[in-house]
DNA sequence: AAAAAAAGAATGAACGTTCATTTTTAATGT
DNA sequence: ACATTAAAAATGAACGTTCATTCTTTTTTT
């Protein structure tokens, strides 16, 4: 056990650095040799762990992502009503979003940019899935806009992406009140209207 | 003139060709040599007209954004009245994200990524006042929800981004129907429900 | 013909990756 | 329990390439 668990250690730590990072310089610009050095390991122990510089990037994305939607939809059931669950699932991501800072702006950048490879990117997005069951339930029963997933998620999801980024910048902070009015927004922009 | 018109013209083609590479690569893997080759230039020609990599590319950035809110604002008057105001500012920015996405999807690199320098970034920012002006006269009337200017930006103006990425990405197309919905969308997040 | 603009080749630094060695680990025989 | 040893893991130095930038020369302009 001793072994593999110094091996899973130097994992994370690699891919912890990786993300660190990325975040401040941007994928290019962080060279194998610093995300090395903050890891305390050599460059060369890198290699042991992923094949390249792409592969790692890509293995942190996907990590990254699984660790988002486990936390976004942990406490979330299929079963409970569409307005229940949406108020659910949003508050999850939000509060994942404005706490694990470090992992959602990099998800943020990965989103972003053209540095994760069309594959992952695949895989990543599947695991949005009950998020896009609920609105499917939602406009059977009148209860969501009858629009493209694209759309609702533009409104109801993405804004909170640049309050995130915004407060990373300090422009701003997102208190109790806001997040509320935040959330009345998003639902409001993707109910039907009675 | 001759000779002042040929420094613009290629002033303006290293810009054009910093946009399209930044925009398929990123800032770091588009390297000076391929800028000036698209340019039809020497490399060293660019230090002519542009003091290294960093200042070709925060120029470019203040450019693009000045042309960006020119447009917003083109047909704008502030004396209009609040809900035709927005509605005018919201579908020109449309528009220009929509048509001119090279132009846009360049901002939006720049806006997710640390690739431009602090003091252009603030240079950017002011160019978007008018429509703040207007938020702050629609509060005023209680019209407009009474939130911080993020929330109101977050919700109404930032999903843009979002559509226009995933366009790009041939995910999938805006077209006019859903336009108008997404406009509606955007306006009863930020409007004072009744 | 002098000055300005442009060019291509050259330079030095930085990077991703690999190589030759050393260190650590874990299994085996005593 | 300990010594031995082969395999695995880790390392620092080195390699080849690429890049931003500068230098020297040539071309264009006036």
């Amino acid at each position: 056990m001793a072994k593999l668990q110094k091996s899973i250690d130097k994992r994370n730590a690699l891919i912890k650095a990786t993300i660190e990072l990325v975040n401040n310089n941007g994928f290019h610009a962080t060279p194998m040799s610093k995300i090395a050095k903050m890891a305390n390991v050599s460059p060369a122990t890198i290699y042991l762990y992923f094949e390249n510089k792409q592969d790692l990037v890509n293995k942190t994305y996907i990590e990254v992502k699984a660790k988002y939607t486990t936390y976004a939809f942990e406490t979330y059931d299929a079963d409970m009503p569409i307005e229940a669950g949406f108020e659910l699932i949003w508050k999850r991501i939000a509060d994942f979003k404005l706490k694990d800072c470090e992992n959602a702006m990099f998800l943020a950048q990965c989103n972003n940019t053209p540095m994760i490879d069309e594959p992952s990117r695949q895989e990543g997005i599947k695991h949005l899935q009950p998020l896009l069951d609920l609105w499917a339930r939602g406009k059977k029963d009148g209860i969501i806009k009858p629009m493209s997933d694209y759309l609702l998620y533009a409104y109801s999801i993405n804004p909170l992406f640049f309050l995130m980024m915004s407060q990373k910048r300090g422009a701003f902070t997102l208190d109790k009140t806001q997040l509320e009015e935040a959330y009345q927004s998003a639902w409001s922009s993707i109910k039907v209207c009675k």
